[in-house]
RNA sequence: GGUCCCGUAGUUCAAUGGAUAGAAUAGAAGUUUCCUAAACUUUAGAUGCAGGUUCGAUUCCUGCCGGGACCA
């Protein structure tokens, strides 16, 4: 039991026999930082059993627990409000509770399994800010489930196949001339992506063209050649053309190798990867089987539609006229497969922009329907666009942002300012070069996940690239002064298995509270599939580490006990920060 | 037209219905004989508007204004 929960059962007990009352909930919150105490009782609502004003049932309650515990060593009230002091010996406990746990915080896996999908792009394109968002996600909400008892699988859908890249394919066939990455030089994503735009760019022409010949827009954006040969590359490789296969499987491959890179740097990985070409046959065949047991229904032209309005929403196709399918028949598809691959998973956590909010409502309801009973346990984890200080990111604007060049040039930013600062004088030069890395790296990661995943964010690249302040570096700078600490210590003949001590600095018990809800935090987060939880912890908890290492000169203190807290307290932090930034996928230097 | 999300210091973000709304940054002023000054301390600055529910509303409800997304 923590200690929050055997504070509760005792006021619990302390109602009971004060007012007589049955078992009461309690509402305890931490103290604000003007008053003193740690554990803050709101007494309004316990007026209605107490049938007394707020102050005195708060002075009545404060001096039960005094009396009757050995939890509290004083009390204040202010207003409804009963500030608890505990005791300092409470608080060395429950450190030394801490400091007993092999791995504090994480839950063993029992056994429960979930499937986390982000990333999830277009191969026609490379990866930009909002991919990176998306990828710092879904990597940190996985790695909370872990620390939370899970076993997780982390997933994408590739969209390998469809008009986007028959697009790209068409332009290199047109303009290539055999051009490939090693030629080149380029990034095979890069790569692709330049054919892409030539596409954009040769059909914008070829419609003007026409419109300059007489045609309407509409017929001009049908008649252009290009287009035309897009489109007929998409029909040979849905006949499975060999030339056809061939060339999407060279470009997508390219794509993939360069997917690859960015990966790497991104410091993410895949258990397993889904495409989209080897799924959307299910998903038709699942549809179907929907229309025989009569939950889709057919047209007149040969659709295939679903009625979701008894659900409060409207008739979705799910099979065009043609036969051909949509999105959301390849994620039936995928959906289900996923469930046959991984039959213990209890749900499926996508990570996906909100602006896909109605599509995963859809989603979920058409596999209900269907009778996959896990369907109501699938959650699309729903995140808001990254806006730029010019404002929203726009292709055709060429204000995209690109995933490679952001992360280079973070890198690039972090080494300047930490060579500015003299920090890399004792170092060779492969721990600098790590040490720009995890800089830079962290700092965009930070950045990106300090912000509830609900809300849209602004992306200022000038701030972004700030190591001081609310950032990734300011507590992996924390992190690189206590492992200092800990490193001179361990020179030294210092105890720090039987700590032994009465009194307390407010400093330290402020630390040790804070590593008290370590725990708790990791619950909060997976409960709402927000990394925001655990980078507002992390940073409190090294905020409050440099109050400590500022106020108190450690190793200048000869009470041995005292001095054996310290660095032990000193040295759980590190670990809590170090395991805390890990959960967003950052990671943290002994030196810097 | 329908559905949904968001409006908090100059700016970027916080605040399970609770106390005098917290941080960071930019601004002003300080701290290095001492474990790393990427730090610490002090200072100034905000809930779009109007109602309602409540002992208590940034939070819940209604309307309006402003921004965004989705579905046709």
């Amino acid at each position: 039991m923590n200690l929050d929960q055997l504070l509760k059962s005792k006021i619990e007990e302390a109602l009971g026999v004060l007012f007589d009352a049955a078992k009461t909930s309690v509402q305890i919150q931490p103290t604000n930082a003007e008053f003193e105490g740690s554990h803050t009782l709101v007494c309004f609502s316990l007026t209605k059993i107490s049938k007394k004003k707020p102050e005195e049932t708060a002075e009545l309650i404060g001096q039960w627990l005094i009396e009757n515990t050995t939890l509290v060593d004083r009390y204040n009230v202010v207003k409804g409000f009963l500030n608890l002091v505990l005791d300092d010996k409470v608080w060395v406990e429950v450190f030394q509770s801490i400091l007993k746990e092999g791995n504090y915080g994480v839950v063993p896996p029992a056994g429960k399994e979930i499937m986390v999908e982000y990333s999830s792009p277009n191969t026609n394109k490379p990866l930009h800010l909002g991919h990176l968002r998306n990828n710092f996600l879904g990597w940190s909400v996985a790695a909370i489930y872990e620390a939370a008892g899970f076993i997780v699988h982390r997933v994408q859908i590739i969209n390998d196949r469809g008009i986007h890249i028959c697009k790209s394919m068409a332009a290199w066939k047109l303009f290539g001339n055999g051009e490939n990455p090693e030629s080149s030089g380029l990034k095979g994503d890069k790569l692709v992506g330049k054919y892409y735009v030539e596409f954009d760019k040769v059909y914008k022409k070829e419609i003007t063209d026409l419109v300059a010949k007489g045609a309407s827009q509409e017929q001009a954006e049908k008649e252009a050649p290009i287009m035309k040969l897009a489109i007929e590359l998409l029909q040979k490789w849905e006949q499975r053309d060999a030339d056809t296969i061939s060339l999407w499987k060279m470009m997508n491959g390219w794509v993939y190798n360069g997917f690859e890179a960015t990966y790497q740097q991104m410091g993410v990985q895949f258990e397993k990867l889904y495409f989209e070409s080897e799924t959307y046959l299910l998903g038709k065949e699942e549809v179907l089987k929907g229309v025989e047991q009569g939950v889709f229904f057919k047209k007149e032209d040969g659709s295939v539609w679903v009625d979701l309005t008894a659900d409060g929403l409207d008739e979705k196709v799910l099979l065009r006229s043609d036969g051909t399918s949509v999105y959301m028949t390849q994620d039936i598809g995928t959906a289900i497969l996923r469930f046959r691959d991984f039959p213990k998973i209890s749900k499926q956590v996508y990570t996906v922009g909100n602006e896909q909010e109605y599509h995963f409502k859809v989603l979920f309801l058409i596999l209900a329907k269907l009778g996959y009973t896990w369907a109501k346990e699938c959650f699309h984890l729903s995140y808001g666009m990254v806006d730029l200080p010019s404002g929203k990111m726009k292709s055709r604007e060429g204000t995209v942002v690109d995933a490679d060049d952001l992360m280079a040039e973070m890198i690039e930013e972090a080494e300047k300012q930490t060579r500015e600062l003299g920090k890399i004088d004792e170092m060779d030069e492969g721990e600098a070069n790590d040490l720009f890395e995890m800089i830079g790296i962290g700092a965009l990661k930070f950045y990106l996940l300090k912000v509830d995943p609900k809300k849209r964010m602004m992306f200022n690249p000038n701030e972004s690239i700030q190591l001081q302040g609310h950032t990734g570096p300011f507590i992996q700078y924390t992190h690189a002064r206590i492992r200092s600490i800990v490193r001179k210590a361990a020179t030294m003949p210092i105890k720090r298995d039987s700590i032994n001590v009465d009194a307390l600095l407010p400093n330290e018990q402020k630390l040790i509270s804070l590593l008290s809800i370590y725990p708790t935090r990791i619950q909060d987060a997976a409960r709402d599939y927000s990394p925001s939880v655990i980078a507002g912890y992390v940073y409190d908890l090294a905020k409050e580490y440099n109050q400590f290492y500022q106020a108190i000169p450690i190793f200048s203190e000869n009470d041995q006990q005292k001095l054996g807290l310290r660095v032990a307290l000193s040295e759980k932090v590190g670990e809590v920060l170090s395991k805390s930034m890990k959960l967003l996928g950052i990671r943290v230097p002994e030196r810097m």
